[in-house]
DNA sequence: TAAATACATAATAATATTCGCATGTGATTA
DNA sequence: TAATCACATGCGAATATTATTATGTATTTA
């Protein structure tokens, strides 16, 4: 059993728009450094530092070439996550009709609002 | 087209230990605020807090009774992301074999690590 | 109507995140 | 071997997040 704190670091690590914008050009394939560069419009600083968090919370991963690094997708809880993020739904969660048992269990069986 | 950006603005906010408690037990059903209180062992303050962050980016609402406000899930996104959330992983992804061709396109056809 | 209950808000302090800039390192090339 | 390329790291400033304490408001009860 993976414990569940352990995926919500990995959730607090990915939200952010840059990571997000990382993690969906490596279910691309492999890219180095300088490719995202080119494709985030930020800083190679910025770039290296991203990617770092992501590498030392086990998300990605790289092999070395030459003066390149190959990053790449290593948690296999990001793909499903991705997926799930551009998932359209129609509606809203239909709301409660009334008054389950709450702390009190004392509700007078009509709904006010 | 439901914007990413704004997804990821969700995530963000969904993304720490005491709002996924309360994500979690909401998917149970209706709760009050004191019935966080006892379950979360935080200050009554503190919850108040976490379901007024909830509730202004459209995760929960709430229908007043009485004077309890019983809070229930509203955004159809979250049931999805508490399950993968959960879901074990048997293996991490594979390692690509080798070398694709990124912004030189010059590599060597060998993996040195 | 005074007290108690259920909850929200304000203000603050501690901590964490994020990005910029400067600099450093290792590999390759001229 | 000096210069260049690809990337990482250190540091600092701005901003954001989090929880605590104190206080406020609306509803119900005594």
């Amino acid at each position: 059993m993976i414990p569940l704190e352990k995926r919500i670091d990995l959730l607090k690590v990915i939200a952010h728009p840059i990571r997000i914008k990382i993690l969906e050009e490596l279910t691309q394939g492999v890219k180095c450094v300088s490719d995202f560069e080119d494709s985030l419009d930020i800083s190679q600083p910025n770039v290296s530092q991203h990617l770092t968090l992501l590498r030392t919370n086990g998300i990605v991963d790289f092999f070395v070439d030459g003066r390149l690094k190959c990053y790449f997708l290593k948690e296999p809880f990001i793909p499903d996550l991705l997926e799930i993020l551009k998932k359209e739904y129609e509606e809203d969660i239909p709301a409660p009709a009334c008054c389950p048992v709450t702390k009190k269990g004392t509700y007078p069986g009509e709904r006010r609002r």
